[in-house]
DNA sequence: TCTGGGGTCCTTCTACTC
DNA sequence: TCTGGAGTAGAAGGACCC
């Protein structure tokens, strides 16, 4: 059910790690550009309108992006450019309320709801919003306003840019479904278009004769609830009625931490698995310390060649937050489930936070606990260091190889392993 | 075509305790 | 001492999102 009188946007950037770069290089303009893995086993992470109409799109393997479209060129992606941006973007959405959920580095909701008398209706705001962002940033952003979340966000879709074979069709910038319309906005449109439904579920509801929005109302509660699970069910079914009573919500917490990479080549060797755990444990330990948690819960991941993927985890008794601690709980469960073919992937999360390891932290030099060393304070010995000196500058000696340290950053490899040697593709001139 | 990374939430199963 | 049911927590996997 629907809050009444509530005003919410969804802000939703428009192609932004592709804009970002064309900042940098605004010859690139008008041509199609495919951001993301530059390796063979990278995806897209974002395409230009451009690249779009030969049928490109995010999360499309970038083998594939280049088959369908040749004349592109392929940048690898700068996750730390996209943060800075992205924090110039929040600072401008932060104006016009305090009520600003982040969903991803480029979009989020904004309850305007108490902003009407300042800023004016929520269509008003979206178009200010649009007009700041391209006047201070020079980026373009597409906005949807609705009652509730859900609605804002279907919204946000339709005021997007459009890429056909034929040209990119500029969208409309912002779009608002009003109060009394959700119904007639949202029955015709196809039923995978709601939150929630992918590819599984959609073949479901497929078998129960839906297709649209509309038709998901007509079903008997029994045969969807057979079908999706009771609570998948009435989500679904509320959200086609147009209701969503989820709040904005701006600190939301975290729960988990993780780090995961798919490794250029297989991995075979044990030591070399071995040095890999204790990177992506360094890694996790080191945004857990940032962040002041520590986490009682450790699940690896381990995916093979042939892209079976098993999950082990192991809950203890002392919250964990140093790479030593990490690794020792997360080593023995990759070593039991070591696929005979290869390591084609490994990750290591962290959840079931609690505040600070202070215990091992202030432990020092003591004694070990839970079957942890007392690394509690090298490891913020090398916070310290690289604070001040940057991550490369220190790491476990054990993940030093004849090149040099290769700590792990987040988002460094976030679209998956780049080619060596390999910079941005396809002929810029 | 050969399939990333970082998350959240849900379901199912199992082990444990009372 | 054994068995079974209920409740709970943990583990594993699946689905989905951006």
């Amino acid at each position: 059910m629907s809050v009444v009188g509530r005003v919410i946007l969804h802000v939703d950037m428009d192609a932004f790690f592709v804009s970002v770069e064309l900042r940098r290089r605004p010859e690139l303009a008008g041509r199609p550009v495919v951001v993301g893995g530059t390796g063979r086993r990278g995806v897209v992470a974002a395409a230009s309108y451009e690249a779009r109409r030969f049928g490109v799109h995010s999360a499309m393997p970038s083998m594939r992006a280049r088959q369908l479209c040749p004349a592109a060129v392929f940048l690898p992606g700068d996750h730390h450019a996209y943060a800075e941006v992205s924090a110039e973007v929040f600072d401008i959405l932060g104006r016009y309320t305090p009520l600003v959920e982040p969903l991803s580095l480029d979009e989020a909701f904004l309850d305007v709801t108490g902003a009407g008398s300042l800023f004016g209706a929520g269509a008003d705001i979206g178009w200010r919003i649009r007009s700041v962002v391209d006047a201070e940033l020079g980026l373009s952003c597409s906005v949807g306003v609705a009652p509730n979340k859900f609605l804002a966000k279907m919204a946000s879709v339709e005021a997007k840019p459009r890429a056909r074979p034929e040209g990119v069709l500029p969208g409309h910038g912002v779009f608002e479904v009003r109060p009394g319309q959700e119904i007639a906005y949202l029955h015709p449109l196809p039923v995978g278009r709601l939150w929630g439904v992918g590819p599984a579920t959609l073949e479901r509801l497929a078998r129960l004769g839906v297709d649209t929005i509309g038709d998901l109302t007509t079903i008997p509660t029994v045969a969807l609830r057979a079908a999706l699970g009771a609570t998948n069910a009435e989500r679904l079914v509320a959200l086609a009625g147009g209701h969503d009573d989820r709040p904005v919500e701006p600190d939301r917490a975290v729960k988990s931490v993780s780090h995961e990479e798919t490794f250029a080549t297989d991995l075979h060797d044990l030591d070399e698995i071995r040095t890999e755990i204790i990177r992506l444990c360094d890694g996790v330990a080191g945004r857990l310390r940032a962040s002041g948690l520590a986490a009682r819960t450790v699940t690896v991941k381990v995916r093979d060649p042939s892209f079976r993927t098993v999950t082990r985890a192991k809950t203890v008794r002392r919250p964990l937050d140093t790479a030593a601690g990490l690794a020792a709980v997360a080593t023995p469960l990759v070593e039991v489930v070591l696929p005979p073919a290869g390591v084609r992937l490994l990750g290591i999360a962290a959840s079931k936070f609690s505040g600070p390891a202070e215990q091992l932290q202030l432990s020092g030099l003591g004694a070990e606990v839970d079957g942890e060393p007392p690394w509690g304070a090298a490891s913020l010995a090398i916070d310290r260091v690289r604070g001040r000196f940057g991550s490369d500058a220190i790491g476990p000696a054990s993940t030093l190889s004849a090149t040099g340290l290769r700590p792990v950053r987040r988002g460094e490899q976030q679209w998956g392993p780049d080619a060596p040697g390999e910079g941005p593709i396809g002929n810029p001139d």
